[in-house]
DNA sequence: TCGATATTTAAATAATTATCTAAATATATA
DNA sequence: TATATATTTAGATAATTATTTAAATATCGA
């Protein structure tokens, strides 16, 4: 989930998000939008690999990339969750943590 | 909105947004949550007011966090738009916007 | 007013991330 | 098979962000 948070924190990925949301596009045609290099390109791309935000698929010469949404709606969860627009469910968690215990650091909990 | 996107990018911060949502609290309670310097903590702390997400008010010796909802409920519209979970209004968007133009460079859109 | 407490600001450094050019890899096609 | 195209990987550097200690500011209470 901190990797999905990361990944959308930059302008240039969230941009690729919405040119990927309305279709699936090659890693040259993405590039294509952007002032920037392929190589670069690349790199954000493979940051939104790795959040799960994207997957891409060889054709032949091309990559192509496609959105995959499933981690995003986590995310749109999380926010719901927060927010205490979603299910009530979690909103009453009295799970008032004690500070200075700092047990269970490696947990990965949001 | 990209101030958000990036406060929200950092485990710490979001603890933090987490703790505020129980209640409001003061830095040093905060910091007790933390295994980290106070003027870390409030360097944080200062992301998310830049960004929105906190308010501060300094009461007597102390200076009270407390959630500023406003600016997450923004984000959370962010993701509403691009899952396509809520209004349908913004989703036949058709602005199919054409590669290498790079028109409106400075608009911040999102 | 003085000393203690709460918090921030300053200054330095470390760690992470973004970006570029050049080179490597994979595929297509003549 | 050789050449061109598409994309990534490597290596270097620049820019940003996180973190710390020390100092500054503000308020409280004796």
């Amino acid at each position: 989930m901190n990797e999905s948070f990361k990944a959308l924190a930059d302008p240039t990925r969230r941009q690729i998000l919405r040119l990927l949301r309305e279709k699936d596009r090659t890693a040259g045609e993405i590039a294509d939008y952007f002032n920037m290099s392929k190589p670069s390109i690349s790199h954000h791309l493979n940051a939104l690999k790795h959040a799960g935000l994207v997957q891409d698929e060889r054709q032949g010469q091309f990559i192509l990339y496609s959105l995959d949404t499933t981690v995003l709606e986590e995310v749109l969860g999380w926010f719901l969750e927060f927010t205490g627009t979603g299910k009530e469910s979690e909103m009453h968690s009295r799970t008032e943590s004690k500070p200075k215990q700092n047990k269970d650091k490696n947990r990965e909990v949001d």
